[in-house]
RNA sequence: GUGGGCAUAGCUCAGCUGGUUAGAGCACCGGAUUGUGAUUCCGGGGGUCGGGGGUUCAAGUCCCCUUGUCCACCCCA
């Protein structure tokens, strides 16, 4: 065996004890959250056929795909869970009682290069609302986020979400730069959505490029990123036409968030546009306060999804949420709670002729629902003792030649040292 | 893909300009007389110094290559 084979590739993780119950204890609250919300749990395979990815996202993403070829079928791990939930709604959207609304708690792959808060494999959280077409489902989505931030026990204040509208920067383009062109909106996103990475001048050098899809003059670029320094959404609203529904849209959306007490951390910024392409709507993204970490989690309305794939037209809107960029915050601020195992009973037979009666204490207090610990091998009391102490046991069994005649265990209360006797078969 | 840092025990690391047999803390295991947890004390196991090549009388230390990892950039959710 190499010694490369005895090491998770690139980009996984492997999940130790102690990295495991952090994982549970996360995605209990994933999944508290979402059944709070009245939200349904679906998945769907881990193993898509690529083309339900690749349709979607163009030529480009195909290379972060895991995917392979097995029997002229073309396979892919699911980079993300949007596509495989359009397709279940899809499906059945002729019996489903719209809204509908479903969670997910699923790993995802994506093969690209790794940095803090990205790897190659992770499980993201998900929540989508699929067949309503107001922001009533936008701001339930986000409440949906800080009620999760909250049971995770991050302070409020410690992150904030951005939010804006697709929609309000197309109309607001096409009263104005993009009269003439609504086609460059799409590429101009994927331009915009940098600004934050390579700074204003290099976004209207890529939005003026004469070889590029946007195309711009100098002036109407300058113009552009000016928009996206907007923080205000009145004075976003006055760039826009008069009667902008988008804008009553946010409007709507800010006013529905303060009645879910949330208005203090969410912020007007228009300069979040999200990378995917099939964001059409109201755009959002959760980032901590001090700015130093990726996304926490971000997400979007997609109207168009459900027909792009094939289907009849379903508005919808959803986030994803993952565990990575959470969890290096939650170690920053040192927020992850003691995770410690939760035995409840450690049965500790002397020797291999007591081993009988252990085996019918462990197998009734398991039967009442206790977590149950029987001593395989035969340790020392004191070695007994320590580990029970170690795995934080509530109570020790000890049954020797002594207990044995009289029909009882002694029992010993780990957190009191108060001993007593039980007997080793109640009736 | 580009540039840089790091790689020594299970973990965190020390090891000065090359120089005896590579260390510490924690962890682990054992002991401190009969079947009882903490602290303490004593003892113990464990390292191809990431891998390969080179320079040298001598390499953990210097050089080259390689792999892994982290950071920044690039790219992208």
């Amino acid at each position: 065996m190499s010694k490369t084979a005895l090491r998770p590739p690139r980009g996984m993780r492997d999940f130790y004890p102690d990295d495991f119950r952090r994982r549970a204890w996360l995605f209990d609250h994933f999944r508290t959250v979402g059944q709070s919300f009245a939200f349904e749990e679906v998945d769907a395979p881990m193993l898509e056929h690529a083309e339900l990815f690749t349709r979607k996202a163009g030529e480009e993403i195909v290379d972060q795909l895991y995917h392979f070829e097995l029997h002229d079928r073309h396979l892919a791990l699911r980079p993300e869970m949007t596509p495989s939930i359009a397709r279940m709604v899809i499906a059945q959207a002729g019996s489903l009682r719209m809204p509908v609304r479903w969670f997910t708690v699923t790993q995802n792959w994506r093969y690209e290069r790794m940095t803090r808060g990205r790897k190659r494999e992770h499980f993201q959280w998900n929540m989508d609302v699929w067949g309503e077409p107001s922001v009533t489902a936008e701001a339930e989505l986000i409440a949906a986020i800080f009620s999760l931030l909250d049971q995770v026990g991050l302070p409020r204040g410690e992150v904030k979400i951005r939010i804006n509208s697709r929609a309000l920067l197309e109309e607001t383009l096409r009263k104005g730069v993009l009269a003439q062109r609504p086609e460059a909106f799409a590429p101009l996103c994927v331009v915009i959505d940098k600004l934050d990475k390579i700074g204003a001048d290099a976004v209207i050098d890529q939005l003026t490029d004469s070889e590029g899809a946007v195309g711009l003059d100098e002036t109407s670029a300058r113009e552009v990123v000016g928009l996206l320094q907007l923080r205000d959404l009145d004075e976003a609203a006055r760039h826009a036409p008069a009667g902008s529904h988008a804008f009553e849209e946010l409007k709507r959306l800010f006013s529905l968030l303060e009645a879910y007490g949330v208005r203090e951390d969410v912020i007007f910024d228009a300069s979040v546009v999200r990378g995917l392409a099939y964001y059409t709507g109201i755009v959002f993204e959760a980032f901590d306060a001090a700015g130093t970490l990726r996304a926490i989690c971000g997400g979007g309305r997609y109207d168009n999804l459900a027909q792009t794939l094939g289907g009849k037209p379903i508005p919808a809107v959803g986030f994803g949420f993952g565990d990575v960029v959470l969890g290096e915050l939650l170690s920053d601020k040192g927020l992850w709670p003691e995770l410690p195992r939760c035995v409840d009973d450690l049965i500790f037979p002397f020797g291999e002729s007591e081993r009988e009666a252990a085996i019918q204490i462990a197998t009734r207090l398991r039967g009442q629902g206790r977590r149950v610990e029987l001593i395989l091998d035969s340790p020392k009391l004191k070695r007994a003792m320590i580990d029970a102490n170690r795995i934080g046991a509530q109570r020790i069994w000890m049954l020797g030649p002594d207990e044995i005649s009289r029909g009882h265990a002694k029992v010993r209360e780990l957190a009191t040292g108060k001993e007593s006797e039980e007997p080793i078969n109640p009736d």
